[in-house]
DNA sequence: CGGAATCCAATACGATACTG
DNA sequence: CAGTATCGTATTGGATTCCG
């Protein structure tokens, strides 16, 4: 295992190299690339709630537009958190679901939630 | 408490309602907001590493102009992540320094930190 | 229904120069 | 040294319309 439970990004770049800290920020970066943004967020959250339809997803997106739905869709599906299902009815369907790979993003999604709460409480004041 | 160790976002929208599963997005935006973009890990881990001065940071990392650097180094000091000293000498010098409040961004590198990696492995094959 | 096309606004980021 | 000013580019998101 390359990192274990007590080590951590920061102490890492401390002790390291330069070049070594850049291999810390990159995958980093490339994790904050698949949640960050306006929507990525309320996309995976919707259709984990069951909205599974083009229409019914961007339905339970207030102000979502169709263009913008539509190709957060499509990076997410790149990125394996989203699977799209076409059925051969009339007229067809489009299914998105969520895969399980999208569960391995909990604990990156809790630890922001965490944070983010109590530094709502420290920047505005209690 | 109000999230206990086994809850998670994701649940708790399944199982919400819509406005308690905006409040679950929000947070998640305050948190990504203060850590995203381009710069802003780069630089906290300069400052981590030791680099105090302006110019000192703005060396340590590449291709970085200084009208960003300022821009970015206000954003942080908002955020109470880092702090900002001007000494009375001759000339006048500043010093940046890590808020001990910056340590408690360690468990969101963390997370960010071990998901990137293994994701890099995932969605370009080994 | 599930989008794509087009056009537009806002913001992020970059290059260069300059100041106290 | 520690920035600011100005300008330009690039990426992102929004509004509207249209299509099979």
């Amino acid at each position: 295992m390359e990192l274990t439970a007590t080590s951590n990004a920061r102490s890492i770049c401390r002790e390291t190299s330069h070049t070594d800290c850049q291999k810390v920020i990159m995958p980093v970066r490339d994790a904050l690339d698949v949640i960050s943004g306006k929507w990525k967020l309320p996309i995976i959250i919707a259709v984990s709630s069951g909205h599974k339809r083009f229409r019914d997803i961007e339905r339970s997106i207030p102000r979502i537009t169709s263009k913008v739905l539509s190709k957060e869709l499509k990076d997410l599906e790149t990125h394996k958190l989203v699977k799209r299902t076409v059925y051969d009815s009339q007229p067809v369907s489009v299914e998105y679901t969520l895969t399980p790979y999208a569960d391995t993003l909990n604990s990156v999604i809790d630890a922001l939630h965490r944070w983010g709460l109590q530094h709502r409480k420290k920047i505005l004041g209690r």
